[in-house]
DNA sequence: GTCTATAATCAGATAGAC
DNA sequence: GTCTATCTGATTATAGAC
């Protein structure tokens, strides 16, 4: 059931300020860390301003993540433009603090619809992109798409990085040199003409 | 400080169906709905029991995680005996409910110091055990070592298996068909003779 | 439109009883 | 060796004051 309290209007100073705190510690401490206390804390305000400016806890996430993958898609769409988009996408993968936030997200979204959908649906937007970007890179350089569907390169340059940078968080670093090699490598032979 | 609170022996009964319990918890909600009075009614024991056998919440994650990983090493001592190693890797590897449970691990662990070097421990076993399955397989069917390092095989099939079940249960599923064709199409021949 | 006082619940942990 | 009574503090959320 919808509750009837107000809630503050969309564009108040204090609402960013919530969302700057409350990202910056789930970057930090992870979600679960992020409870309505620590991040009126972090924000200099009162905890129910917290709930004053987002009904729950989810809806404050929610709107965590969308502020955040608008942000994202906006770099995307630059970062695409670059002279070898491919290579610069992987660059952009590989920002710890960006693999992070999103680990956070995905593993708070396995159990919170609302934000699972979200994320699907953002995850579409951006590997859509990646698709288009790789589509035009391959084409340009002369590979038969029937054989590289382009969307492969995507889901590859995601998952590599991804995991890479998680382990590295973790501390374990075996192999990971040599598969940024290869991969550096085959970024390099796709992206030039043959 | 370490207190000086008596401690549940280890291999009490309770000890392992709270063991159970919390595991249970950590697949279907997630690693932050796994709190002391949660694991004891799905265990149908009394809360303060978990603190009995384990002294913190921390204590409990950390011999969670032992427990799968030991378990997680034999397993995957066996597959790399099967007639296709890689291939059975690969299989073990798209488990999504492996998947998921190492995911939680890793999102806990990226603040809890403890459980973040036991990770980071076992995972270089299990990469370590890969690698080896990959280098038998590779030099078996001819491939030159020092140009496809074994190790790579290893970080790929993680990598790839984690982010495509990951995003499956995101309900995102855009380009993976096409991914597995080509891993399975690679893993193919790399496992055959040249 | 913005914020506070307060309810109701839940959590981790320990000392001490059986 | 096993379990319980209980303390202390944190957390989400709402109704209502300014």
């Amino acid at each position: 059931m919808a509750s009837s309290r107000r809630i503050g209007a969309p564009d108040a100073k204090n609402r960013t300020v919530l969302l700057d705190a409350a990202e910056r510690i789930m970057l930090e401490k992870g979600y679960a860390a992020v409870t309505s206390r620590k991040v009126a804390e972090r924000a200099g305000l009162k905890p129910q301003l917290v709930h004053y400016y987002f009904r729950t806890m989810d809806d404050l996430f929610l709107e965590m993540f969308r502020r955040r993958a608008d942000e994202g898609l906006k770099v995307q769409a630059e970062v695409v433009n670059a002279p070898n988009p491919l290579r610069a996408l992987w660059e952009f993968g590989m920002d710890p603090a960006g693999v992070a936030v999103t680990m956070e997200f995905i593993a708070l979204a396995r159990h919170r619809d609302a934000l699972r959908s979200e994320i699907a649906r953002y995850s579409e937007l951006f590997r859509e992109g990646q698709r288009e970007a790789a589509r035009q890179v391959l084409s340009r350089s002369g590979y038969d798409l029937s054989k590289i569907p382009p969307v492969v390169v995507s889901v590859l340059l995601t998952s590599i990085s991804r995991v890479v940078v998680m382990e590295e968080a973790l501390g374990l670093s075996a192999g990971h040199k040599e598969t940024v090699e290869l991969v550096e490598w085959c970024l390099a032979r796709l992206e030039e003409s043959r």
